[in-house]
DNA sequence: AAGTGGTCTAGACCACCGA
DNA sequence: CGGTGGTCTAGACCACTTA
């Protein structure tokens, strides 16, 4: 076997060896958990440079199927690609998704202990303490509110108070200023609901009529809940969306 | 300069290097749409290597800051990062989040064409020619649908037909397998909607009652779509949930 | 035709960390 | 301590694309 071999094919040669481990992932040769062998080991067997090797396995890293660790080697994690279609977010901004600067209406604040409806909510203990903040969201131009909001935020978390009394607070932007760089994960839930007759009222919207609800849960090292924000948004005033685009192609068959 | 420098900080080269870059994007030394230099370039006034150049655009890339052509160069598409958080799919299945095999049921096939509204819903001009079914989506155990279903798919793609004719079809199934391969971008959308008369009767809902309304578009090549599905979801029976992740850590302040 | 980014090799040293 | 992945160098040829 030459130097160029013959690579009838196109691909890339670290592409053509990321699919073959691929495949030998998927058809068993290594089971979930097992370690692929080092890249010394496959660069030698596959006549590639480490430096190819690498790059395969970087693939396979972003497909889902391996994680690495130094010492330890490479592990199976998954048999299968975990994560084809991907969406972005820039900022937590956009996440609310403004075209322009919202207002935030403060309408209370006060420190509550979850009882079992707001612990179910905000998945933790009965009794926990949380600073909680009641808010109404408004677009310039637009004579109702976006939506109304109930604010929970773990009491540890002070700064966030003294933002949010400041005259015409933008949770977002305090969301940004002072969460943004510790919150390393964003759960969102979007359900249909009926608007409830306190919402509709502050909302000028019809009381039960059709309306989405969306919590948002902020979470720091990936576990640690440290603000929700469970919004009502009556129809027709916002509507959430998204854009999945493939992150990478699987390989045309061959081989 | 010494080989090694000095290097106070931990950071590996790539990672300093792209971030003195990022720093000079976001500072105006380099303009939206201008270009960076050259990789051999940067290679030479950086006095590191063309490798450690190429990690270091990489990473600016998955920060959304440039984009590569051959022959053209490097151009800056944004001042900041894009893609701080991002979500992923495993797959189209996921989109519609079954815990378990849901079964379709065909309720009619016909051409159409679209009129004023189903152009506007589609995004595509009157007049032109689409394959529609209407479905609703069961899911075992439980006696009441969980959706009312609206699919549009461009009658180029015949096999969609023959699948969907199938007894007890997968509509999701279909478009992995007849789609999957092509498809390289969604969009979804979200909203509140009351429960259309019709489909309040198919899916035993109250009419007008609180549901979700997506649309999800299937697009090819980025741009042309080839699918639409059209869904409403009575309250309780269906929601949706995105995880979001921070990709990358920005560098803590430093140089 | 020429210059860009894309791929690839052969080597080297380093940092981490489990045995 | 030794072996792993992580970083880095100095080269080379290739493929694409547009001026």
């Amino acid at each position: 076997m030459e130097q160029t071999a013959k690579r009838s094919t196109r691909s890339p040669r670290y592409v053509t060896l990321a699919d073959q481990l691929a495949r030998e992932i998927d058809t068993g040769k290594y089971g979930l958990g097992d370690l692929l062998p080092p890249e010394l080991v496959l660069s030698r067997s596959h006549k590639v440079s480490r430096h190819t090797v690498r790059e395969a396995l970087r693939r396979l890293t972003d497909m889902g199927l391996i994680s690495r660790r130094r010492r330890t080697g490479t592990t199976i994690t998954a048999k299968s690609p975990q994560t084809r279609y991907t969406a972005s977010l820039s900022s937590i901004a956009e996440l609310f998704q403004y075209q322009e600067k919202p207002r935030y209406q403060i309408l209370s604040e006060k420190p509550v202990s979850a009882n079992a409806h707001v612990a179910a909510m905000l998945g933790c203990r009965r009794g926990t303490k949380w600073l909680k903040f009641e808010a109404l969201r408004h677009q310039t131009g637009k004579r109702e509110p976006i939506s109304y909001t109930e604010f929970y935020v773990d009491p540890a978390y002070k700064e966030v108070g003294a933002s949010l009394r400041r005259k015409n607070p933008l949770i977002y932007a305090f969301v940004e200023r002072d969460f943004e760089e510790r919150v390393t994960e964003i759960r969102q839930e979007v359900r249909a609901a009926a608007v409830p007759v306190r919402a509709a009222t502050l909302l000028k919207a019809k009381p039960r009529s059709p309306g989405l609800h969306i919590i948002r849960r902020f979470l720091v090292h990936g576990e640690r809940v440290i603000a929700i924000a469970s919004s009502i948004y009556p129809e027709g005033r916002f509507h959430v969306t998204l854009r999945w685009k493939v992150q990478w192609h699987r390989e045309r068959a061959a081989v």
